[in-house]
DNA sequence: CTCTTAAGAATTGTCGACAATTATACTTAG
DNA sequence: CTAAGTATAATTGTCGACAATTCTTAAGAG
């Protein structure tokens, strides 16, 4: 249920493992967002020492979950309307590279792997009629594997080493499961044949389409939402 | 000399001044690229404990000043011509997006400061015949005012806070001086224009050919070293 | 009653020591 | 002489205590 991280290796020191446990209840809103935390209290919580801790909150705040301040303390990070179209506009240039990279870069086993999984998922999607499972891990497993397949060592460790911690707790927190899975499916076959066809300009293009494509469907929720409640206020 | 990364506050726990002078020292080369960090030994020269010292490695990894491993250690980050080659990508993406964001966002009076700079470094530029001062830090001050322009929290952070140490410790350590003074400027030039025109589109397609130009520069500029040291060993 | 100020409590930063893991060097068998 | 195994040394991870800073609370002046 919990899709990993691909870029990381398993957890060996009690710090790793402290982390991982305070990753997840920050990206599930166990910790809510934005709220004040006290090394004593979690170090006592989690039966280890303050050093021990620190290490942990440290790793946190390299994926932007939490954020520290001098002689202040450190606060889990604040889900904002703003923070989430920043991190669309963030995606749609590095994934948008991504794309581009992964249709010169990519081995054609790396394809055909990615071809055989979009027709699964197609599967899965007409006997579930799009609903759960495509949204959630297909989504993100399909991003995943055009960003590894880039090759390029930066944009994997920025884009999934940080940047999707941020995007899973968004997800959790906002509850997204928009209604676009049916046109997820179709505008992700047409990323790979993109790639498939070693095209890296299209494949730029459609991949920054398919993320912008979400946040204008954000956008338009919250103007939504918005003119709803202005409209209950009279 | 030492420009200053615009997003950070001053220094005020001993880890920060540590940390600051580590920075320093890998990025200008005094700490080899690729070497191996020794904790004892770097906290007996800094005089501080191996606690203060872990915090201030913990910023530098933040920064992919140098990578650490559990039960390992930590060691400078290597300085390979494939990792110049991923950051040039990197920032392609990046401050291309950073730059639409910026004709979109800006004030005028940020447009009117940054054209106000570029008239300034024209006549620095004619001074010093495009060699010195405006390859440094001008070609650096401009494309931080443009990322700050973005107004967009997320690629700030990535780009001045981390990116950007990766680029400056590769300017220095491959003494990159590459004579596109003179073309550097008239690209800036046009950036500016399409910011003050409102143009993102233009704005992020002149960045990213910007970028792209010191990429293909440097390498044109590898194979050529390639082919002389193959004629050499015949 | 409000604002300022000062003392106390709590939190973060730093330190040195011990435990666990990894690297090194030596011994010994083949 | 080489190679594997073991013992030793060195390094990293973790711990609890103390110092420095910030937050809280209460007292007092206006």
């Amino acid at each position: 249920m919990f899709l990993q991280n691909p870029t990381k290796q398993a957890a060996v020191t009690t710090a790793d493992k402290v982390f991982e446990q305070l990753q997840h209840a920050i990206v599930e809103g166990d910790m809510a967002a934005g709220s004040k935390i006290s090394e004593p209290e979690l170090a006592k919580h989690y039966k280890i020492s303050r050093s021990t801790l620190r290490e942990a909150l440290n790793r946190l705040e390299k994926c932007h979950l939490i954020e520290r301040k001098a002689n202040i303390g450190s606060r889990v990070v604040a889900c904002t309307i703003e923070g989430l179209l920043e991190l669309y506009i963030t995606r749609e240039a590095l994934e948008g590279m991504a794309c581009r990279q992964a249709a010169l870069n990519m081995t054609d086993e790396e394809i055909a792997h990615m071809k055989n999984m979009l027709t699964q998922h197609a599967g899965d999607k007409a006997l579930q009629d799009g609903v759960s499972y495509y949204q959630e891990e297909g989504d993100v497993d399909f991003h995943y594997k055009v960003i590894l397949g880039s090759h390029n060592q930066q944009l994997i460790n920025l884009i999934c080493g940080q940047l999707y911690h941020l995007v899973r707790m968004y997800r959790c927190q906002f509850g997204m499961h928009s209604p676009r899975a049916t046109r997820a499916f179709t505008e992700h076959s047409n990323i790979i044949q993109a790639i498939s066809d070693r095209d890296g300009e299209l494949a730029e293009l459609l991949m920054r389409r398919h993320i912008a494509a979400s946040r204008k469907n954000i956008e338009n929720k919250i103007a939504l939402q918005k003119a709803e409640q202005e409209s209950q206020e009279t």
